[in-house]
DNA sequence: TATATTGCTTGCGATTTGCAAGTGATGTTA
DNA sequence: TAACATCACTTGCAAATCGCAAGCAATATA
């Protein structure tokens, strides 16, 4: 595994997500299905106009989330996920199961965090000693 | 980087790793061994000082590294992840394999980001529709 | 035609960042 | 033991980014 800076996966996905609005952004399109820019100022994280109009451009050129206008109402436009986006959903779920062990507050399915904790949590220190062998 | 305690376990997980710096810091924990203050600023990535210090504390306050003087060495700072922290695998593989997908330049054991798919990406929209119906 | 809604953009002060230059505690060398 | 090097930071400051409020153009509704 090679981590040349444009290499390296985490500075990819971090290049997608790593800011402290896009991963919200695409949860409320993926779990709430959210997909006008009133439904993301309505969900009550409190970002800004200008702050959600860039992050919205942003995926949109990265190809996480579709533009289109609504044919039925002009003035809206409707942002989906694309596949692209869909296929960030297991590192939403690691997410869940993780914040279900470590944050008393959230409220996951624990039927869920457990079933994804046994597919990857479970072998853990054993996959991170191979890991690091082949870097 | 804000963190209001929350019922939800994206916001939570963004309290950790929501900023530019933080998730390559335990990157390089986790899988290069990292364990200085000069081993993060060699990493490449051009964090600066005052940055890293700052990532490093809030890492620790939040009790996914911990903070130890070298016994053998009184001047150096020995960081290591702790379980909570090195829990923190499934996020980092799951985002492996999604770069792996999407990236063509991260190079990722194709063996690995395919295990890691098969667990969890097969069942992407069963598992999406299963799940909004729940929240 | 007048007014409301929607998805933005603009302006501006406040916060955060990157960069360079310290600082103090500790270790090493002559 | 005196001088110097290393290490983990801290400080100061300009520049970038952010939150907030207001404004705007296009479209819909009365």
């Amino acid at each position: 595994m090679i981590y040349e800076p444009n290499q390296c996966p985490i500075r990819f996905g971090l290049g997608v997500f790593g800011d402290h609005w896009s991963l919200l952004i695409i949860r409320d399109m993926m779990f709430r299905g959210h997909t006008r820019f009133q439904d993301f100022l309505d969900a009550g994280e409190g970002i800004s106009t200008n702050v959600l109009s860039d992050r919205l451009s942003r995926l949109e050129a990265q190809q996480i989330i579709s533009r289109q206008k609504d044919p039925s109402n002009g003035r809206q436009v409707i942002y989906e996920l694309t596949d692209k986006g869909k296929d960030l959903l297991p590192i939403m779920l690691t997410i869940f199961a993780w914040a279900e062990k470590y944050d008393p507050k959230t409220r996951v399915s624990k039927e869920l965090a457990e079933r994804i904790r046994t597919d990857l949590f479970g072998a853990r220190d054993e996959i991170l000693a191979t890991i690091k062998q082949s870097i």
